[in-house]
DNA sequence: TCCTTACCTGTAAGCACTTTCAGTGTAACA
DNA sequence: TGTTACACTGAAAGTGCTTACAGGTAAGGA
């Protein structure tokens, strides 16, 4: 044997292979694309001759990186995974690759945010729920990263959101229909850093509907609590050992729904009889207890997003945009 | 406002400098062959520009890179997504890139397999439930990607697996003691290519436990389908519109005892008076709706693939590990 | 049977740099 | 003054790879 040859390139692979260079670079980037017979000769002597691609000759022929990337709160709330799940569904025919990053403070997002511009080699980035500042966004905007927000806005950047203040408004109004007088609301604390609290939009829109009716909304009805089960629990028992508890409760997630939903079976409380439920969100498992809510059509967030962020990568002079995805009242067996 | 940026190439430094590429490129790499004036000005501009040679930027996000991948069916189902969520739990401590890789095909599957040792640059790479071939796993090895199978094994890789078996034993006997007679199984077809289907060895475990009963399971009772929602409702119609209806049902996932669960809800019939029901999985959605099930930890498979990745990231010399969590039944109210 | 269509494949045109090579201007020397 | 030696510089020819395009072939449809 020889001493080991220098390093190999594509061209000495296609030529022993007997095919041009145009298929082993397919073999590798989009093996789908080449008869498995022929990919499997090549593959084969790829690894004859420990071929490995120069990423830097592979960087400098690729238009962009091919990636990007998805910040989102620690990843634990199904309505994250729903739009996760729509991210990854268009992002999977694209060979783009997608790179999560979980962040569970303000901290670690800033950190994320003052860092992967810089290193992150992203095309695009897609932020859920998840606040920005002016300072972050012009470093994105400066740095040709695209990015979308998803449940916050901020200018110059695309953005999905959804009306919360009409989703708070369209779940009174369907209770309220439903000829309830004492409706209760549920939902998660304001966190201090937010801008925009969407949970506090949706009482607000219920309040605004409230008050239009001349139904009182007393502030014990009026629950905000972080985000545990226990918390949940808690409330939600607090909520129907009430002298003069609610009929109706809404909570601003379907999550919390749920819990209320469980504590009623535990407690032997009728759905709908003597307690109706709605919530928000839709997500799947709201399908599964047959829960009345406000859907935001969570898979179909994700999959514009990176529509934007593809369209917006291919022709960065185009404007950003700025969708408001709409609400529907999906009636089901709990109210 | 400034145009809006694209990332600054050699051609854009070179005419602001008014000087030729040539130079831009010698003032990077051999300085001191550049008039210290002419590069300080470049050194300037480039400053100001923000630029970043391209391949040291692919090479910095990719070479020192800390990568690791997932490999997914299509992510619907909630297991998956628990997984995960083990899974970022933990590399969100770490500063490795999460990389998601989603499948709706064994064919792409196989061209993830085949192009990503080479082009991947991965140090660390998960499957989940996903099989893999041995020349595929060959490939893997050669090239130093640790990898970890979830719900697979493979000679020389990591694994971490479940006893399907067992578990069907635990479901079966668990009725039994509840003094059923009359059981059924709902649980997904086999797809063709798989050498190990979880759900056909669970089904085995419980007709095991029957036969060992004395209980028979009739052909009739046994539904594989495949995992669309309107299929399952559809087999749960079946079953309980038998002349001898079952009254238990062991579903080898809890998606489709939830919509046991639905299904009989809508039907009238009550769970567990009339109809038990046990799943397996144990998804978050399980405890909402009070199922009693087989829990397969699924957010500890997470955690363990990438800690068992890490640690022979650090140490390959270290021998494949082999896991095999335990399960355990948690008993709800459904049976 | 002929026409579509889909699938593979090679040609060739990039990509974003690096490097070679042939200058050019200038300063120093005779 | 002419000559030479340098230090710089730009044009252009690579570099190893990707990809748009188009030709060829085989399979399907009318």
């Amino acid at each position: 044997m020889y001493p080991p040859k220098k390093k190999p390139t594509i061209y000495e692979v296609a030529d022993r292979a007997g095919v041009s260079i145009a298929t082993i670079s397919r073999v590798l980037n989009n093996p789908e694309k080449v008869n498995p017979e022929t990919r499997s000769r090549v593959l084969a002597i790829i690894d004859e001759l420990g071929f490995i691609p120069k990423a830097e000759a592979r960087a400098r022929a690729l238009s962009g990186a091919n990636r990007v990337g998805v910040i989102t709160p620690f990843f634990t709330a199904p309505s994250f995974v729903q739009r996760l799940r729509g991210v990854a569904s268009v992002l999977a025919t694209s060979n783009y690759e997608l790179i999560i990053y979980t962040v569970d403070s303000l901290n670690r997002l800033s950190s994320y945010l003052s860092s992967l511009p810089y290193t992150g080699n992203l095309d695009g980035l897609i932020l859920m729920s998840l606040p920005i500042h002016v300072d972050e966004a012009r470093r994105l905007i400066d740095h040709g990263i695209e990015t979308v927000l998803i449940e916050f806005s901020h200018p110059g950047m695309h953005s999905i959101v959804i009306d919360d203040y009409e989703g708070g408004r369209m779940a009174a109004r369907h209770l309220l229909e439903k000829g309830h007088q004492r409706i209760a609301f549920l939902g998660d604390k304001e966190p201090l850093d937010y801008s925009i609290h969407p949970p506090s939009m949706r009482l607000k829109g219920m309040r605004q509907v409230l008050e239009d009716a001349g139904v009182s909304l007393p502030d014990g009805y009026v629950r905000l609590i972080s985000n545990t089960q226990e918390d949940a629990t808690r409330a939600v028992h607090d909520l129907l050992g009430l002298p003069l508890p609610p009929t109706a409760i809404f909570a601003s997630s379907d999550v919390q729904a749920l819990t209320i939903l469980r504590v009623a079976r535990k407690l032997g409380i009728q759905v709908p009889g003597q307690l109706a439920v709605i919530g928000f969100d839709d997500i799947d498992a709201a399908e599964m207890a047959d829960l009345t809510t406000i859907r935001q059509h969570l898979d179909e967030s994700g999959r514009l997003a990176v529509e934007i962020l593809m369209s917006h990568i291919i022709d960065p002079s185009r404007p950003p945009q700025q969708v408001k995805l709409p609400l529907i009242l999906v009636e089901r067996q709990t109210t």
